[in-house]
DNA sequence: CCTATTTTATTAATATGTTAATTATTGCTA
DNA sequence: TAGCAATAATTAACATATTAATAAAATAGG
């Protein structure tokens, strides 16, 4: 009568969960003792990118709940990673943009962050870790444009 | 020189938050104003699945850190979902089992929750669903068993 | 022009994630 | 067997996740 749910081991959320700690770990190993988190270092990477973005396009191209890129932000600022500033045009909007010491966080460490990723594609195999993004990218709920 | 990164959106981290995010959404609506939050679905149904685990083996088994566990443990106790245990054998150990009003709880809702599972099945194919469980567990980091 | 609605952002409240420090118990070993 | 390392669990401190409530600004309709 309790056939219908699948073993944990084999639990899509649970699995989801796990390859993401895996993934994230070389990261969070290189960003230990910098004082940027991970959520900070998906800001950077992505301001760095698009160069200046307002908070809505931003919070969902680092994956982040609103709430939480505000409070994140206000410490990036006070740390003089980014810099805010208000829309004149629509004064409910806001624009973020990298600052040169941002920048240089990302510069300084984008030889070993490349390295993670190239040992994640070595360790999958090309085809597979290009199958896994492609699959990924299917149980993607949100608008990304 | 800065061409080493990837764009952020096809970072393999950055992916699998979002597909996570995917992946859950329906659990969340099936758990929202049940009181019972998405960690406690899966200590409950790691409980219910292997029966009475102690606090490692459930910790690492439902993708848990240690101090998350101890504080939802003791909510899930004083809710009457759980019991907890000592060892005597080992007084530092813990045993933590499923009350018959957790198990309740997972007998209620694994019919919606299996026809979450059916459709992403049937949203990637299920050769796709594999294929996708499989790469995951490239990615999984910890000792299973 | 004015108000109801919508949009953008913040704040609040609670829960979890994460690392480090601490406590209690066990095991090992000199 | 006293003492020290290792293990299991908790606690602490800070950061993020999540939902709801609120505030401020813009916009659509009457």
């Amino acid at each position: 009568m309790n056939k219908k749910l699948p073993s944990t081991s084999r639990s899509l959320p649970i699995a989801l969960i796990r390859a993401r700690e895996g993934a994230m770990a070389p990261i969070r190993d290189m960003l230990a003792n910098t004082g940027i988190t991970e959520q900070q270092w998906r800001i950077l990477r992505v301001l760095s990118e698009h160069g200046s973005l307002d908070s809505t396009t931003l919070a969902d191209r680092a994956s982040l709940l609103f709430p939480s890129l505000t409070r994140i932000a206000a410490k990036m600022r006070e740390k003089g990673l980014i810099t805010q500033t208000r829309d004149e045009a629509d004064r409910r909007r806001q624009l973020i943009e990298i600052t040169a010491k941002g920048q240089k966080f990302i510069d300084d460490h984008a030889e070993r962050a490349a390295l993670v990723v190239v040992g994640f594609r070595t360790r999958l195999g090309d085809d597979n870790y290009e199958k896994l993004l492609d699959l990924l990218a299917l149980l993607d709920p949100g608008p990304r444009d």
